[in-house]
DNA sequence: CGTGTGCCCTGACAGC
DNA sequence: TGCTGTCAGGGCACAC
């Protein structure tokens, strides 16, 4: 259930129980996710003290008293499950502390986890050309007005590009549009700056919202039902095809953008 | 360079 | 009851 929401809210629950935790013991139940294990994942990890916990992007940061610092994606189907009773499938890594147990669980294996120099961590190659964070103050409607002009590339597709803002995912693209009442099909550098000063605050107002929806949600993550966030009953456009737009007489449509749905009502998105 | 395509992988669900 | 096809919250390699 990863998307920057669910990434921040996961990572403030593990902060709860793993921020000054000593690592006992470390135990990988296959090699690889999407990429390999670092060699020395659990050579590094164990005897280490996690000192903090943060997030960039979609990725949550594990930083250590070693001057490393644990970075996981979870890619399309990764969560943290704490304290589980008892072992599932898919749990690739396995983290102890002498208080607790953290099971990261991703059937797709789409996730990643990586071993980075804390002091190096904006050179990391992932997050090296990454765009600004949405919810920070560097960005700005100038930032998305210099980034997308000259794009031919549809709105959508320019703002799921994590180099002009990181950390946005499908979800919460169609939902940041339909609240600025912008087309998903209009090319990045056809979009006014009327219309980026709309988006601005719909994506800060979308992910916020979001965020306090999933911090309730974050302790079912806790206690593994796998109960949906309770953000998803509040979509105005994703995965409601075909049902009324909220917002006046037309109806949310889905449609294929780079391989992804789009959803968006053509009667008030323009 | 910007842009478009396909693939990595498993599981849930619809339709036959 | 199987099968088969489709789709899923992401990111990357590759081709033009």
């Amino acid at each position: 259930m990863p998307e920057l929401p669910e990434v921040e809210t996961t990572v403030r629950g593990l902060a709860r129980y793993l921020e000054g935790e000593r690592v006992t013991r470390v135990v990988l139940n296959r090699p690889d996710m999407r990429r390999p294990f670092p060699a020395d994942l659990v050579q590094a990890m164990t005897g280490a003290t996690i000192t903090s916990l943060g997030r960039r992007a979609k990725y949550g940061l594990l930083h250590t008293d070693r001057a490393r610092t644990l970075v996981f994606h979870l890619g399309m189907s990764g969560r943290w499950r704490i304290d589980p009773a008892e072992d599932e499938a898919h749990d690739h890594l396995v983290i102890e502390t002498e208080g607790h147990r953290f099971a990261l669980n991703d059937p797709r294996r789409f996730g990643s986890v990586d071993l980075v120099d804390t002091a190096a961590l904006d050179a990391w190659s992932p997050f090296a050309a990454m765009g600004p964070e949405p919810l920070g103050e560097s960005l700005t409607v100038d930032h998305l007005h210099t980034a997308l002009a000259g794009r031919k590339q549809a709105i959508k597709l320019c703002l799921l590009d994590q180099r002009i803002v990181a950390g946005l995912g499908n979800i919460y693209v169609c939902e940041a549009l339909w609240r600025a009442r912008i087309n998903p099909k209009r090319a990045g550098g056809q979009v006014s700056k009327a219309a980026l000063g709309r988006l601005l605050p719909a994506i800060r107002e979308v992910l916020t919202q979001s965020i306090a929806d999933g911090g309730s949600t974050l302790r079912d993550y806790a206690q593994p039902d796998g109960a949906l966030g309770y953000f998803a009953t509040r979509f105005d456009a994703y995965g409601r095809e075909g049902e009324p737009c909220r917002r006046g007489d037309g109806s949310i449509r889905r449609f294929d953008q780079g391989g992804r749905s789009t959803w968006y009502c053509p009667k008030c998105q323009r």
